[in-house]
DNA sequence: TCTGTATGGGGAA
DNA sequence: TCCCCCTACAGAT
């Protein structure tokens, strides 16, 4: 579910369902998972929650007068975080004991009768977390709640070496873009018709060091902000992620009754008719019209990649055992060639949007189209129309300089 | 049964 | 830059 907007929610999911709750006894750790235990015990203890870019952190606090001023170990009353990270995977949910769910890797028991679990469920057990831990040092402010000093951050570093790489590969560096992911960084620059793969330092520079719109409030009054100023692709990081939240629900997140709002949200991640391309870390750009100067030429999945490696090793191996034995190779192996070169031509001819993205945007495009054309009418399309103009014109100048 | 893909990011070379 | 961590699912074979 984990991009800044869904950690957002978990947290608020957390506090609500945690408000008055009194939970007690051990912090409990699936055996399977790697992340360290939480020493953490006490009768009675309370949980909040707040998050920060792709963060949560969690906080117990022993609860006065329940007569225990002591852990089970003697310890002192004192509050503890953990901060989690989600993975791809990860999220948090409050159910009976008896419906934990299967890949609870973190467990918290209230005091009730009957007792309830609030839990840290990740089926891939990317996430992690960290007991006594602060927000990791190495990330940026957070595009949500952190907005000015997260423009700040970035404009003001903009000769590191960071910047000389496509936009979309550095709207995923955590160090500058704390809080986005991959669904939000084709949707940012979907709106502003940015190439995915121009020079992110041409896209951002010039751009001022203060926004316009200075309090939040003013930022997240969409049509207010508009009017006055065009937004440009930092403030975007701010409000398209705001977006998400303000839908509700629980955002990315397919298995759950609600994430039609929010396939009917997004505008071009996944969606039909647009273009995928895999950036250079291997994973899956989404856009329309031109990739950009720098995208990259072998845009074969990693996997693909790695299998066509393989066999080129094996076909290295073959050719030298063959020059050794001057026997010509054996049928096994001319067979073994021609599969090898049938799925390379494959490969060559298949489109960058893999058979399955087809199809499974096809069934998603009736369903899609209705809702996001009336989506469209609203605010953010006055957003990506005059933004997208503006932007196109400011990255020609840049370019051309 | 095999292959490709998925909202992330740590660590080795 | 590449590999790896891991499960689930869809679609191809």
């Amino acid at each position: 579910m984990p991009e800044g907007p869904e950690l957002h929610l978990a947290s608020l999911y957390i506090k609500r369902m945690c408000e008055g709750v009194v939970f007690t006894g051990a912090v409990r750790k699936s055996e399977v998972s790697k992340s360290p235990d939480v020493p953490f015990t006490w009768e009675a203890y309370s949980i909040t929650a707040t998050s920060r870019g792709k963060e949560v952190m969690l906080t117990l606090t022993p609860a006065d007068g329940d007569g225990k001023r002591r852990g089970a170990k003697g310890e002192a009353a004192k509050p503890m975080d953990i901060v989690f990270r989600f993975g791809m995977s990860g999220s948090f949910k409050m159910t009976s004991v008896d419906d934990l769910p299967k890949h609870a890797h973190l467990c918290f028991y209230t005091k009730e009768k009957p007792q309830r679990v609030m839990s840290f469920v990740d089926t891939r057990r990317f996430g992690t977390w960290h007991p006594n831990g602060t927000w990791q040092a190495a990330r940026g402010p957070c595009v949500l709640f952190e907005y000015q000093s997260f423009r700040q951050n970035v404009l003001s570093h903009l000769s590191n070496n960071a910047f000389d790489r496509p936009i979309c590969e550095v709207l995923l560096n955590q160090k500058y873009f704390n809080g986005i992911g991959n669904y939000l960084r084709a949707e940012i620059l979907y709106r502003l018709n940015i190439p995915p793969f121009e020079c992110a330092r041409t896209v951002l520079t010039g751009l001022d060091l203060e926004d316009v719109c200075e309090t939040q409030q003013q930022i997240s009054d969409t049509k207010k902000c508009v009017k006055q100023e065009m937004p440009d692709l930092l403030r975007l990081c701010h409000l398209v992620p705001l977006e998400v939240v303000s839908l509700g629900g629980k955002g990315y997140d397919p298995e759950k009754a609600d994430y039609s709002d929010f396939k009917a949200w997004l505008q071009c991640y996944y969606v039909d008719g647009m273009k995928s391309v895999r950036d250079h870390n291997g994973r899956t750009m989404w856009f329309s019209g031109n990739p950009g100067p720098m995208a990259p030429k072998d845009s074969k999945s990693p996997r693909a990649k790695k299998r066509v490696k393989k066999e080129d090793d094996h076909d290295y191996t073959d050719k030298k055992k063959t020059a050794r034995s001057r026997s010509g190779g054996s049928t096994k192996k001319r067979i073994k060639k021609e599969t090898v070169a049938k799925t390379l031509k494959k490969e060559k001819e298949a489109e960058p949007v893999s058979k399955r993205a087809e199809k499974t945007k096809k069934s998603k495009a009736l369903a899609h189209e209705k809702s996001v054309s009336q989506n469209r009418k609203r605010s953010r399309a006055v957003v990506q129309a005059e933004g997208s103009q503006m932007e196109n014109r400011r990255i020609t100048r840049q370019s051309s300089k």
